[in-house]
DNA sequence: GCAGTAGATACACGGGTTGG
DNA sequence: CCAACCCGTGTATCTACTGC
């Protein structure tokens, strides 16, 4: 059992003092029900729920506390009966009912008190004893007097007298309306008064006859309407507005389905273009990595031609200078020839010329193929340097 | 004798039922 | 469906009673 239901209060006991064709009546509810059986006629349902709405708000409309809806018996008749069968013209009751909190020994005990007159109208109080004291163990609705035939007899509290008895520990209301609300407050909790009438109203409309008399779907429908509080405009803004809200998102939800389809098209399309893009990029990926090969291949020769070029100059300069040095010994040649026998020479410095044009044209011809060479050279250093 | 209270009476009003 | 009616509620006013 959750906290929350073992704080709520449940009928623990009910009473009557005075009332129907009760003197002094106390019924014990077990865990908040009561069984009650006997014969039809014999007064179950008037005894009872001509009761509990009457304790639970107050209202003494004939039509409430018959079970049946009619209005023949008044609230006087349950205290004063009728005027030839009990001779009675004025007499006090009581109603009560007692709370108690699940598993707590606390108490509440709310109650109306009754003063009816022949002809009359009736006097009305209603109380709430708050501090615990309870009704027939240590509170009393009666004080004991000696009555005219000598004998003792209950005498039920006057208003007074009873407001007295309550004093700090309860309330005493006059009206049917400040009772209600006391209930309410000290019971039920609920935020208005007019929800705790609705409730009354329902309890009312459930306990109707017609439920096992008439049972088709119809009338428990009708009874069901009845017993429900009507929707303001304030309960059904939400809902108009959320059915609203739901209308604008589905517009909105077909325009969005029409643009994905759209887009789907033009989505599409798209693909098809960059597939065609991406084909010709990655052709030209695949010709610019074959050029790149073949330039590494080409730059790779040119730099064994440019050394084998550098050693063949460097050869070249020291054929030079061998050349020069053998040009220097033939000029002392020819000097000494000349200073020497001139005829005898004549033949070796005409042979020696002939050598010495020889060997001038070996040089043009080296020197030549010297500068061919260095040009290839630069024209390969500016193709690599261009790369 | 006085003040406060209870009781009686009249009346307007509202909720609910009845009967044409 | 509506006017008539019944009944209870709340209020105002007057009268009678009671305790100091």
């Amino acid at each position: 059992m959750s906290e929350k239901l073992a704080e709520r209060w449940m009928i623990n006991r009910i009473g009557l003092l005075n009332f129907w064709y009760y003197d002094d009546e106390i019924f014990e509810f077990a865990d908040g029900r009561l069984l009650l059986r006997g014969a039809n006629g014999s007064g179950k349902s008037v005894t009872m729920q001509s009761f509990i709405p009457l304790v639970l708000d107050g209202n003494k409309s004939p039509e409430r506390l018959d079970p049946f809806g009619s209005k023949a018996r008044k609230l006087e008749d349950y205290l004063l009966g009728e005027e030839e069968v009990s001779g009675l013209d004025e007499r006090t009751g009581y109603l009560f009912m007692e709370f108690k909190k699940e598993k707590k020994d606390s108490y509440i005990t709310i109650g109306i008190g009754l003063k009816a007159k022949r002809h009359q109208n009736m006097d009305f109080w209603g109380f709430v004893i708050l501090d615990g004291r309870r009704i027939g163990i240590d509170f009393f609705l009666y004080k004991m007097e000696i009555g005219d035939d000598g004998k003792r007899a209950k005498v039920p509290l006057t208003k007074k007298e009873l407001k007295n008895r309550i004093g700090e520990g309860g309330e005493v209301v006059e009206s049917q309306k400040e009772y209600m609300e006391m209930v309410n407050k000290y019971i039920f909790g609920f935020s208005s008064i007019e929800e705790y009438d609705e409730l009354i109203k329902l309890l009312i409309q459930l306990r109707s006859p017609k439920l096992s008399k008439d049972f088709r779907p119809t009338v428990i429908y009708e009874i069901m309407k009845a017993s429900l509080p009507s929707l303001t405009d304030d309960d059904l803004r939400p809902l108009s507005e959320t059915i609203e809200n739901m209308d604008q998102i589905k517009m909105h939800l077909d325009v969005l389905y029409r643009n994905m389809a759209a887009v789907k098209k033009l989505k599409n399309e798209y693909d098809n273009y960059n597939r065609y893009i991406l084909y010709e990029k990655a052709g030209d990926l695949v010709k610019a990595y074959s050029d790149l090969y073949a330039s590494k291949k080409e730059y790779d020769n040119l730099t064994k031609d440019i050394e084998n070029y550098r050693s063949t100059i460097a050869n070249l300069g020291n054929d030079i200078i061998s050349l020069e040095s053998e040009r220097e010994a033939l000029k002392k040649k020819e000097e000494q020839l000349s200073s020497g026998d001139a005829k005898r020479t004549q033949k070796e410095l005409l042979e020696e010329e002939d050598r010495y044009k020889q060997y001038l044209e070996d040089k043009s011809k080296k020197e030549e193929e010297l500068r061919n060479k260095q040009d290839k050279y630069y024209g390969l250093e500016r193709k690599i340097k261009n790369r």
